[in-house]
DNA sequence: CGCCCATCCTACAACGTTGTAGACTCGCCT
DNA sequence: AGGCGAGTCTACAACGTTGTAGGATGGGCG
């Protein structure tokens, strides 16, 4: 059906090889023949067959991208920056839908179906700090997230800690002290929960503020539910607060709602900030404070290095850690006198 | 680096073409064998070359699906959707963005970078009906959306008009007679906002109620920026209104946003619902009603008949168009007496 | 004049897989 | 006994591309 090299070489009246070297632009061609050839190209509509290019190369020019869902939009927003980031350098990005779930997360990392892409780009959400050794793979891997660290391949995160103090501190500098944290996730040391709550704790400390644990509200996943749940729990404890620090967007979106049915003024009764900069919180009523985490440099910085590791320039450097930069950004539900 | 089937069938000491046929589950074949070659192959961690595999069969096992955003809620739970109705059906999805641009839309048709898939699910914004012939590709193609009706292709779509009319009918069924639509596309017949705003006029018809021009607002995008914009308008018009029709939720959502602004309570001052039923929909204040225009069955649809073309089983029977089931669901943004 | 080198092009093999054709062994039927 | 079909396996070619080795031509230089 479709022309291949045989074909154009047929009707240039020239070798196949002479066809595949116009094409990967050889230099020494007489530019006649470049020109009989091109024609017979595009009389044909040849266009190269991929999966015979890859073959005899090794390179499929596709990476590999490993999510949780991308009806979070958190990573709805991170796969659009990564495919932007891809294009730019010319490569395609499958993919592939975890559901935040172990098992499934270490299923990709031995599935052969991966062999289709020449390096993954993997954000983990079911996987913990023990399973760091099953990242060690023999393709192209760049993990993304903050599940877990150390581990043996290329990171790129945000910076967690220092972006929930500054957070936390945005709060305190609004003249609030009793700060609820919605998204918590008991034990946890590393990883978003974990990292964010010392990031809050941190703040705390600097103040002099002592931590209350009862601030605390815990969730298993980061989805609007689970903010709005967590809110009316802590309502319904009746610990008293001035403020919220919501571990994503997305949480402090639920949790705000829930704020508001309950006859609390956003900001006056309670200051609420974010986290994720997600552009739904530029709309929201009242319009969301939050911390912008760097999600184009995350992008751009993880595909950067994944090319790297795949062209194999960079063979026996050790795995390399990369922290991107954060940005408070203050919008009316945080916005008081200081 | 990786075993080859060669490998393996020099270590379990048999042809390669036995070791292919174990692996493709061929009958014929010693259960001895079998077992011999089972071991090979867990012991070389061989997998097979994709890349091979598809040259020689033709077939990649991945999809395009080209859309405009990520970013666009929409398009995240779409994309969210058809991945989940491809991994079903053992298929990958590779996904492009064209950012609603009709020059990387027609790119994308006639771009030789998608032969590394074996069909593709197109979803334009930029294309318009007069674009149609473009459609005409020689790789399995299904069109979704709105903006291209009676192509050359298959063609999954919602019941743009009828669920329209539905959403009217509803705001109309609260007593309200003023329902200002936000989101129109100037001169649009064809094309979510042109069929959108013919089920909101066939609804008004059904009632009795004359079409007023004034209650349209255009937009250019549906993002919500452009929602919160044309509200801003429709109050500064001095237009009197006690509903409003968002074209999608995403511009519901920032049209709502004004209203609350200025001071108009939702639903009893202005009742409001929106379009596409996005999760962020049941987190808003109010909780915002909407329809379900049937992504998954959309989803679903578009996998199931691509893959069918794909098969080529279907060779001959020309295109077919697949509308979605949807459902009005009410919300707090209209929860009125009736 | 003869040699070498650059230019332009070609033949062939190889990437790893699967389809085709066929070899060989059995047991069963005639 | 001979033939036939089913079962089991193999050799070879082919998918479309690119790397390697090398052939042919012509100009410059000793």
């Amino acid at each position: 059906m479709a022309a291949t090299l045989k074909d154009v070489a047929l009707a240039a009246g020239v070798s196949i090889k002479t066809v595949s070297n116009v094409i990967n632009d050889y230099e020494h061609i007489r530019a006649e023949t470049k020109q009989r050839v091109m024609e017979a190209i595009s009389e044909l509509g040849y266009s190269p067959n991929l999966s015979a290019r890859s073959l005899r190369s090794g390179r499929t020019g596709v990476i590999g991208l490993a999510v949780p869902e991308l009806s979070l939009s958190y990573f709805a927003e991170l796969a659009d920056s990564i495919i932007k980031a891809a294009e730019r350098r010319g490569l395609k990005v499958l993919i592939e839908q975890t559901g935040g779930d172990r098992d499934h997360e270490l299923d990709i990392l031995s599935s052969p179906r991966l062999q289709m892409t020449d390096g993954l780009l993997f954000s983990p959400l079911g996987m913990s700090n023990e399973d760091a050794h099953h990242l060690n793979v023999n393709f192209p891997l760049v993990l993304l997230g903050e599940r877990i660290f150390g581990g043996p391949t290329d990171h790129v995160t945000m910076s967690n800690v220092e972006s929930a103090r500054a957070a936390t501190a945005h709060l305190l500098s609004k003249g609030r002290r009793r700060i609820a944290v919605v998204g918590g996730h008991r034990g946890e040391v590393i990883g978003s929960a974990g990292l964010r709550l010392r990031g809050y704790q941190l703040a705390l400390e600097e103040a002099g503020i002592p931590f209350d644990p009862d601030l605390v509200a815990y969730t298993t996943l980061w989805h609007r539910a689970n903010g709005a749940t967590s809110m009316r729990e802590l309502l319904a404890s009746g610990v008293e607060f001035d403020a919220m620090f919501g571990m994503n967007d997305t949480l402090a979106l639920g949790a705000m709602r829930v704020l508001q049915e309950a006859g609390r003024t956003i900001p006056d009764d309670v200051a609420v900030i974010g986290f994720d900069d997600l552009d739904e919180g530029r709309y929201s009523l009242p319009t969301l404070s939050t911390i912008d985490p760097g999600r184009d440099e995350i992008a751009d910085t993880a595909v950067r290095i994944l090319q790297e590791r795949i062209s194999g320039r960079e063979g026996d450097v050790p795995p390399r850690e990369f922290e991107t930069r954060f940005q408070v950004i203050e919008r009316e539900s945080s916005a008081l006198r200081e």
